[in-house]
DNA sequence: CAATTTCGTTAATATTGCCTTAACCCTGAT
DNA sequence: ATCAGGGTTAAGGCAATATTAACGAAATTG
């Protein structure tokens, strides 16, 4: 798979040594001077992965960040912002913007590279990712306070219980494999027995309600509300 | 929410364009047709942004700015001057005056909304700024002299700290991964060890308060008033 | 510009609480 | 009844975090 970034910045002198940088690693990468430029490449370039700056002419990061999010397409792009660092956190940070990361400037081309090397496994594995807050009857996961709301009661689940159960409420009423679960929660290379899973499921099912989780025998496990 | 934007000028042809361009994009508008007008208008209708001719009959831009900032509602509203363009500059920044910004004529909707946009969204941050003071539960944080004060205690926190919990309050009840927190505050070059972000979480709750800060294993940190 | 204080980081050690497991129990199917 | 698959419990290991002290660097002071 091709991997396709869009570089916004109002200095060609970073364009151009970002563009280079990433584009020796094998990225495809095309470039814009401002967000509203961006915001048209982004249409027509389709991007995995947008690194804009925060500070631009024309439209800033932010509010380009935000038309993009609106477009129907926006929602599945990581969209990244660079910043000088120290900069005012609760401006720069700007999650409500729909931002999802940020690196600070002055730019190493490694560590650049590396970031988004990183990102873009993320995009990958978007489904974990994409939805930062699932509700199914009753139930809230949000994955981003790492909180789980239950009928209004809330609770702090270890990582654990909470990664096992996000998995589960993601697909209520599929069946999950004990094998699936493992792979998902623990990793292919982690070795783990089988009663592991059991002594998880318990717990959830102490603190969330014994009749949530369904055992299917010879299977594995399902989440109904 | 909806933005209400106070249009000012002499011309009514200049007026009603920008009306029909803003309202298009779903702001709300009123029109005044020089200063002391403006200034009426601007304490009945209470806009968040004022678009003002420098040059008009009766009362100037300048002047009227004057007046409006003086009034007791008038500090958060910003006014953006409409000028000329080859203007003289620094005749007519009417900075001194209290405007905020200014777009040069002739006016292209498409520029003019997308500044206007930037305009709101730097109103939006500032209303923010002021709530994230008293949602925050005693907790103030005055981001320019590095102050922050809880329940009436003030404290100088040292710079890293400041930086620390200020990205923490910038988003109550995210967590905030060890990652991100380094990338955040420390800059991504900079190599330090995961010690080092402990150490500072705990002067921030010696001196704050042990329960603001809590800790979630295996994941990061976050504030939660 | 030395003296002094404050800050940022690390090293070393202690502590926490999550994860896993082992051992044993339960249930239904053959 | 026997067995297979799952359930339950508690305890220990261990990795993650907490804590403290100490040191060099930076800032402040006289």
């Amino acid at each position: 798979m091709q991997f396709k970034v869009l570089l916004v910045d109002d200095e060609q002198d970073i364009l151009d040594l970002l563009k280079y940088n990433l584009e020796k690693e094998g990225f495809v990468v095309e470039t814009a001077s401002n967000g509203r430029l961006a915001v048209q490449a982004f249409e027509s370039f389709q991007p995995q992965l947008i690194l804009m700056d925060v500070m631009m002419p024309e439209m800033d990061g932010m509010e380009a960040c935000r038309e993009i999010r609106d477009l129907p397409q926006g929602s599945d792009v990581i969209i990244a912002f660079l910043t000088a660092r120290n900069e005012d956190y609760s401006q720069m940070a700007g999650f409500e913007s729909g931002g999802d990361d940020y690196i600070a400037k002055p730019i190493k081309p490694r560590i650049l590279v590396s970031k988004v090397k990183a990102w873009l496994k993320r995009w990958e594995q978007k489904a974990d990712q994409a939805i930062a807050e699932v509700s199914t009857g009753g139930l809230v996961i949000d994955k981003e306070k790492y909180l789980v709301t239950n009928n209004g009661e809330v609770f702090n689940l270890p990582k654990k219980e909470f990664e096992l159960l996000a998995l589960l409420v993601s697909a209520p009423g599929r069946v999950f494999t004990r094998e699936y679960i493992l792979n998902a929660v623990w990793g292919n290379d982690v070795i783990v027995g089988d009663r592991t899973i059991d002594v998880h499921i318990r717990k959830l099912r102490e603190k969330l309600g014994e009749e949530l989780f369904k055992t299917i025998k010879g299977v594995g496990y399902k989440f109904e509300p």
